[in-house]
DNA sequence: ATCAATCGGAATGATTCGCTCCGTTTGAAA
DNA sequence: TTTCAAACGGAGCGAATCATTCCGATTGAT
C-alpha cells in the first residue's frame, strides 16, 4: 500500500459532511421561509439536527450560507426550465417548469436577496434562468397555448405567487408530518387551478396593461 | 353652559387618537405580513409615525394588540362575503368575495393566529365567516359556474395564498411607493388568471382528494 | 392660564443574536 | 490496539433587539 503522509489523508467521515451540507441547506430553505428575513441560524441548525459549529466550518458567514442557498436554488430552476424545454408539447413544457419550480419548496427566495450583495456568479445565473423562461414562454404562446395577453412577468410572478405554501411552512414548523402529504395534495390541486386559468380559452382579458419587468428587478436590489 | 367636573371632560384630542388608532392597526397587518410572527412592537409603532407609548395605552400588550387585529380582519370577512351573497349572479357574487378578501391587504393572518390564545368572540366570527363562505360556494356549485371538483377548502387556501403579496410587502418596506399602483395592478392580473382557472369548463379534473377540513383547523392549534 | 388627555421616546431588564472556541467523538490507517 | 486528522456539538461572549414601563413635553377645549 501507498505510504501516506498525514497531510495526504483522505477525509474519514465525508459522507457525514456531505450530508450535513445538504441537511443545512434543505433546514435554511424551510426556516427562511417561516421566519423570513429574521430566520437565526441557531433556527437553522437546530432544524438540520447539526451543531451550530458544524455550520460555521461550512460557511464562513450566515450570509454565505444563505448566498449558497440561492446558488443552488437558481441552479435547480435553470434546470426545470431547461427539462421543460426538451419536452416536445409546448404547454407540457411550460406547465412542467412552473410545477417544478413550485414543487422544489418553501417559497421564493427574493425577501432576502434584498438584503444580501449578490456576487456576479448570481447575478448571471439569475440572467440565465430568465432567458430559458422566456424561451419557455414564447414557445407557449406561438403554439397558441397559452393565454395571449399574459405576459412572462405574469407568469413568473404568478409562481411566486403559488411557490410560498404558509400552510406547508407552518405544518413543517410545527412538526405535523402527518398533515403534510394532504397539503402537497391541496397545494398541487391550486397548481392546476392557476394553470388551467393561464391556458388560451375563451376567457375574459385581463385588467390594466402589463405589469413590467421593473418590478421584478427592484426586488433584488440592496435596500 | 352645564357645569363639567374634571372627570366628565369630553376627550379633546380623540380625532388623532383615532387616526392613530387606525394607523395602528395598519402598520401592524403591513409588518406582520413582512416580518410574521416576529414582528416586534417597535416596527410597528415606527411604521404607524406613532410613539411607542401611544401604542401601550391603546393595547394591554402585543398580543392584545394582535388579538383586536385579528377581530376587526375577521369583521371585514364577513362584510365581504355578505356583500357577495346580495349581488344576484352566483359567480359574481364568489368573485366579489375573493377578490375583496385579497384586496384587503398583506394576507392571512393565520401564522400568527397560531401563537395566541384565541377569544371566544374570535372563534365566533370565525365560523360564521366560514358558513357565509360555504353558501357562497354553495350557490356557485348549484348554478353551475364553479368548477364542480373545486371545495370550500380549495376555494380558501387559493385566496389565502393569493392574500400575501410578498413583491407588495417588500415594495411597501422599502418605501418604494411609486411603484406599489403597478404592483397592486399585477397581482389583479393573477387574482383574474386564478379566477378564470376555478370557472367551470371543460378543464382536466383537479389531482389527488378533495382536502380535508383538518389542514385549516390545524392552523388555528395552539402549538 | 389651566389641566386632563394624549403624545413621543429614553430607560430597563430579559432575551436572542451571530459567531468563536474548545473539548469530545469518529473511524481509517498503522 | 493505538493513533490522530477530521468532523462533531454546544457553552459562552459581547452586541443587538425584545416587550414593556415611566415620565416629561405637547395639545387644545375650557
Amino acid at each position: 500500500m501507498t505510504p501516506m503522509t498525514p497531510a495526504d489523508r483522505r477525509a474519514p467521515r465525508q459522507a457525514e459532511a456531505e450530508r450535513n451540507d445538504r441537511a443545512l441547506l434543505q433546514a435554511a430553505k424551510e426556516v427562511l421561509a417561516v421566519d423570513g428575513a429574521h430566520a437565526s441560524v441557531a433556527a437553522i441548525a437546530k432544524r438540520a439536527k447539526v451543531g451550530i459549529g458544524t455550520l460555521y466550518r461550512r460557511y464562513r458567514t450566515k450570509d454565505d450560507l444563505f448566498l449558497h442557498l440561492l446558488s443552488v436554488t437558481l441552479d435547480q430552476y435553470l434546470e426545470a426550465a431547461e427539462a421543460g424545454l426538451a419536452l416536445d408539447d409546448p404547454w407540457e413544457g411550460l406547465a412542467h417548469y412552473v410545477r417544478a419550480v413550485i414543487g422544489f419548496g418553501p417559497g421564493s427566495l427574493a425577501p432576502i436577496a434584498g438584503t444580501l450583495t449578490l456576487t456576479a456568479e448570481i447575478n448571471e445565473k439569475s440572467e440565465h434562468g430568465d432567458r430559458a423562461v422566456a424561451a419557455l414562454i414564447e414557445r407557449a404562446h406561438d403554439a397558441g397555448v397559452l393565454r395571449a395577453d399574459a405576459t412572462a412577468m405574469d407568469v413568473e410572478l404568478l409562481i411566486e405567487q403559488l411557490s410560498k405554501s404558509p400552510l406547508l411552512d407552518q405544518l413543517a414548523q410545527q412538526g405535523r408530518t402527518e398533515l403534510m402529504p394532504a397539503a402537497q395534495n391541496a397545494r398541487d390541486r391550486l397548481t392546476a387551478i392557476a394553470l388551467d386559468g393561464l391556458r388560451a380559452g375563451s376567457s375574459p382579458p385581463l385588467p390594466g396593461e402589463p405589469p413590467g419587468y421593473e418590478l421584478f428587478s427592484a426586488r433584488w436590489e440592496r435596500d
